[in-house]
Parts: C-alpha cells; structure tokens; sequence
DNA sequence: ATAAAATATGTCATATTAGACATATTGTCA
DNA sequence: TGACAATATGTCTAATATGACATATTTTAT
C-alpha cells in the first residue's frame, strides 16, 4: 500500500490507534476499508441518478441528513449493516452490489 | 414470502417487535437478513474446510468462541462488519464474498 | 454577488454490538 | 456407555454506531 492510499484512508478518519499506524495498515484491513469505500460510492451514485437529496433519502430509510454524508463520505463510524441497508432501500439488487464488491480490491 | 421462511428467519431472533411481526417483513429486511444468513454458512464453511475450531479461529481474529457461533449461527446480534472482517481474515477474496452476495436473493 | 438549497462536520444521549465468561448441549470416539 | 472436545446459548460490562440537532461549508440559480 503506498503513501497516498494510506493518508487518504486516513484522512477519512481511518486508524487503528495502535503503533501500526505508523508502519501501515493491514490487509484485511485494508480490503475492509476500501470495500466501504467503493459502497459509498454507488450510495451517493444510486442516490443522484435517482433524485434524491440527501434529506429525502434518510428520510426513506430512517435516520438523517448527517449520517447520510458521513455514510456516502465513507467515514469509519458508518457500520456496513447501515450502508447495506441503505443499497436496498435504493432498490439495488444483490447482483449489482455483488459487482460492486468484486471489483473493488483485487 | 412464506410462512416457513418467516418462521426460519425468527427463530433466529430476527424480528422487528412492531406489528409487522403479524403481517410479515418487508422485502429489503428480508434481503438484508437472507444476505446475512448466507455469508454465515459461508463462513462456517471456510472456517472448516480450513480446519479451524471455533476457538481457534476467534482467537485468530481477536473475537470469542461464542461469538464465531452466533455468527455461524446466523444471528441478529452479529453486525455485517464483523461477517465481512472475518471472511478477509480467512483469506476469502472480494470475487467470493461477491458470488455469494450475488447468488444470495434474487 | 447573493440568497437559498444541499451537503459537510461536530457533538451528544441512547441504542446496539462487542468480547468475555459461565454453562448447556451436541458430537465423537474409546 | 462415558469422557472429552466442539459448539451453542445466555448474560454481563465496555466499546461502538445510531439518529438528532446545531452549525459550517459548498453548490446552485438568479
């Protein structure tokens, strides 16, 4: 994992607290991170193409314009269970979020 | 979806405690639920081709024994992040978890 | 440029999930 | 059968995610 990869991860606030955040992450780790990263992506996506704004789609799925940003900004706080949710409720299919998750990482 | 489906799904704990409980789950909790459920027989199913215990794999991803089971177990207490972290830990890849995701609903 | 709408960021109490532990149940093999 | 390993279940406290809210920043339209 080079450099760049590593601050922009860590400037959403991606960190493990321990002395590994000066060696680097780890894998699984990593994969962790960037699966997150590439559902926040078709949330926002999916979110646009279909004309919500940010309010009327937490709105839609019971929780709120922040949680939302932080959910398509792919914060660490967001839980994957919510952002899954969150795809369904959008009418995404399994297919499509499978696609997702296999082409990120290799 | 069917009566046997519904009372599969609540015994294992998944219930919304509203009246919905009478009239049956909406289709994207129990896409959400049946996603769930399907990455937790894959688990279990890596876990012993791998030829863990239980044990040996929680300590492996610095969890407990009885939480691996109620993961495997498919329970509503065990977040999607801690299905998804444990598969990376088994070295399952992304093309993988994405099949099962894909295959898992319609 | 400026007003309005949309999105981002920070904080908080409450709710949910976590690992740990005890104990029950199941499976396996002599 | 009995003994032992593996798995299941229930219950704690601590850690983390939650929606809500206030407010800052950005985007959009005029």
């Amino acid at each position: 994992m080079d450099k760049e990869t590593l601050k922009r991860l860590k400037d959403k606030g991606w960190q493990t607290g321990t002395v590994q955040d000066f060696l680097g992450l780890k894998e699984e780790q990593v994969r962790y991170i960037e699966t997150k990263l590439a559902l926040s992506k078709i949330i926002r996506k999916e979110r646009e193409k279909q004309g919500y704004t940010q309010e009327q789609l937490a709105k839609k799925i019971h929780s709120s314009q922040s949680r939302l940003a932080k959910m398509e900004a792919g914060q660490n706080s967001v839980s994957l269970d919510l952002m899954i949710k969150t795809l369904f409720s959008l009418g995404v299919s399994n297919r499509e979020i499978a696609n997702v998750i296999s082409k990120c990482c290799a």
